[in-house]
DNA sequence: GAGCATAGATACAAGCATGTATCCATGACG
DNA sequence: CGTCATGGATACATGCTTGTATCTATGCTC
């Protein structure tokens, strides 16, 4: 019975009402309220956020240019199921990304207020860490990472960084172990890889970093898992 | 004038209205026939290729989402212009990429029909250089490419891989260097990597991939060049 | 089990309301 | 008298609503 309403629809995403469909219903397929599989019509969501179907429709198209949602033509839209091993894929692009993000710091050197804004995300980690917060930590070191990859000034970068994170919310469910005593072992981690960084060491950042996520995210090279 | 008309429209991409909008527009901008800047309305693409507004939209949001597009509220859809500095980012994110598959290719080794795949793309190459077919041969490179990716298994790297090859398409107005007498040894360094995949070596393969890249299409590792 | 009627959902079209930029006339100022 | 600023009307473009045709799947009849 999803209670998927909360109709805080009517703010969420300021300004048009594709916008806030859009958000509203990504947010519902990230969070796993709506179940992978499950099929919803235009009009079912329409009607609940009280706007026509047309607005509903554009966010739809949207979500199915994620790949989050499949658009069954006259038919209905599904919530599409993880793929098996994305969980993977996810973790090797992530480590990619990060890898090639640092080639480029090392080469092009990293502004003070960059660094700065680094250092201000592990200190944040170690605040939600010392206060037990597992999902604002989780929120920080999110940041962090995407942090490192913006810093590298690739944009097309950062965007597909960004998806990914969206990808592995999705699974995080469950995929996140919230053992508070390893949070701050994590900080520690993230300290070292920016140590790494500012050394111009890219290579042993890029080793340290593969460390880092296999241990955080477990799979470290087996498919099987989910599904 | 821009003769964008063609008004092949009708049978370009089959299905949807909107999937038409979509290919025709999209071809029209990578092209180059839509310069950058451009300003474009719906209603006057609509009125072009005889639909009403509504598909036309939704090919603009879909373009707006893989930011080819730019929708400014109540005042018209203009092509963005390829941002400075994307050329080297493109190139950097494909290295990323096919390092990332070779890495995984080694691991989980390659299947005999992929494995063939990729050597009729290299035969394939080695034809239209032999014509002298540039274009021709400039398709097989990205196929071949995109082919070692597709080959990694990584779902999530293919269709961004994908989308990258389109943004470089649309700056390869000029950068693809159409050098015939090269081409043989583009073919033989294609050869090269997939030796390279085959024996195993993943970092040997990372760094001829680089040289092949940068060979390529210029851009070694300065900024400067575009606009 | 095959064929048909029906219900549901989209794909597209057309229309309405709203916001933005442009153009032109008018008036002030030098 | 010529030039420039100002204000309103107008053309244009979107955002959304609503309606229609078409297609798919389901359940019933035989």
């Amino acid at each position: 019975m999803t209670c998927y309403g909360l109709l805080m629809a009517s703010q969420t995403g300021r300004s048009s009402a594709a916008q806030t469909v859009y958000s509203v219903t990504k947010e519902l397929i990230l969070s796993g309220e709506l179940a992978a599989g499950t099929l919803i019509s235009e009009g079912e969501i329409a009607e609940r956020v009280r706007v026509s179907r047309t607005p509903v429709r554009e966010a739809f198209l949207r979500l199915e240019s994620e790949e989050l949602l499949a658009l069954h033509p006259k038919r209905g839209a599904v919530v599409v199921p993880v793929p098996p091993g994305e969980a993977a894929d996810v973790l090797e692009l992530r480590q990619a990304l990060e890898q090639s993000a640092a080639e480029r710091i090392v080469r092009d050197g990293l502004t003070a207020d960059r660094e700065g804004r680094l250092r201000e995300l592990i200190a944040a980690q170690r605040e939600r860490a010392e206060a037990g917060d597992v999902h604002g930590f989780a929120a920080a070191d999110e940041a962090f990472h995407r942090g490192i990859v913006e810093a590298s000034g690739n944009r097309l970068a950062s965007r597909f960084y960004s998806t990914l994170g969206d990808r592995q919310r999705r699974m995080s469910v469950s995929a996140l172990r919230p053992r508070p005593e390893r949070l701050h072992v994590l900080a520690d981690e993230h300290e070292t890889l920016l140590g790494h960084l500012l050394a111009g060491a890219a290579d042993t950042f890029g080793a340290a970093l593969r460390a880092h996520l296999t241990a955080t995210h477990g799979v470290p090279g087996r498919p099987g898992g989910d599904h």
